[in-house]
DNA sequence: AGTTGTGAATCTGTTCACAGCC
DNA sequence: GGCTGTGAACAGATTCACAACT
């Protein structure tokens, strides 16, 4: 089942949405839950948590629900979290900073390994016991360690040819925080978040009923 | 036609970020642009950049493409930024202050006017001068202030609670990074990310591949 | 009796392709 | 000749509805 034709992107966000509901029953003491607990905990129907758990394969039991430490354990490998996780952070502003030291990263697999920044006076400090190389170091570092993930919060101005430099380095997973967008090569996955332009969504849905 | 049936949330998504490639390219001296350069700078299609821009009127000129300055004034005018908007931010930990300093939010018409937190030691205190209040003050500053959209970065632990009194506040538009959710009265809009979920989504992508 | 897993139906969003205009 | 604007076709995602199972 697992490896029918492509998973949409959307049915993985989800997966990590039902994985922080279940972390939280398994919390509470509970042993099993139904698609429809599920659902409504997160705003969705309960057809969509089954069609989605059974792209991957039969969790539940008919009448019963799903045991919760089953899912768990299978949304975990399902989203490769059973192995560590190894992220590296270009850009170490306010928000580089912030993501460094965010709960809900460290509470699943990732560990940062390595911080890239350009500022001289940053170079070589620690940050949360991680040093602070420049880029320009990324090729000699990647190659020794393994680095899964980039997260990218360097100013836009410097942001495309930072992008390219990670790919170059064959780190095949970039969380990018800047306007930057460029052509990634298969086997690569890119997520942007784009935080003016969510603010300006919800500004054009606020102005809308104003009249 | 800016009044039919409601516009998709990933139309006006595209639309902030047709506005931020022509503010790019008005700076480099354009005036005129087509569908296709918009949609290549962005990866989009250019069929949807001109389905997205339809929707709200005819900008475009046959035969010429976009005139820049129109097409900007007439974008910022649907997202609502042609007027001033005021933004809360609730919970001033790392990430708080990463998006109150962030430049993206400045360059557009959106101004922090009231901080809350529940840390003693910061209320009263000043960040970017705008004074740090308790939450328990919102409804009196709210009906002093108006304002518009809250973010909030305070810990799940406070989140439902946090928003459940922002609505009350009659705060219309809600950026949440928190794992809280709620259900919204009519007229209110709520825009959720969820960092440590884009972490697994690009965990799972790029797990694929291994093998 | 209760809940899953899933094909079929529906709904939503994207792309095609071309008439119409500059 | 080039590019927009848009109905029609298509693709993708969600929901329905029910047989199968415990």
């Amino acid at each position: 089942m697992e490896n029918s034709n492509p998973i949409a992107v959307f049915t993985i966000k989800r997966l990590s949405i039902y994985l922080r509901s279940l972390l939280q029953l398994k919390n509470e003491g509970k042993h099993y839950v139904s698609s429809i607990e599920i659902a409504e905990l997160n705003g969705f129907t309960s057809a969509q948590v089954r069609k989605d758990l059974s792209v991957f394969g039969n969790f539940g039991v008919k009448g019963k629900g799903y045991n919760i430490d089953n899912l768990i354990t299978g949304l975990n490998r399902i989203l490769g979290l059973n192995k560590k996780i190894s992220v590296s952070l270009f850009g170490l502003g306010r928000l580089g900073e912030a993501l460094l030291e965010n709960k809900g990263f460290q509470r699943q697999g990732f560990e940062f390994v390595a911080i890239f920044d350009i500022d001289r006076t940053k170079i070589g400090r620690k940050f949360n016991n991680i040093v602070v190389h420049h880029p320009d170091e990324l090729p000699q570092i990647a190659s020794k360690l393994k680095i899964d993930i980039a997260i990218v919060t360097v100013p836009n101005e410097n942001a495309k040819k930072t992008l390219q430099s990670i790919v170059e380095a064959r780190i095949r997973g970039i969380f990018n925080f800047t306007d930057a967008r460029i052509q990634l090569p298969e086997g690569f996955y890119m997520q942007n978040v784009n935080l003016a332009g969510e603010l300006e969504t919800i500004s054009y849905f606020i102005s809308q009923k104003n009249k």
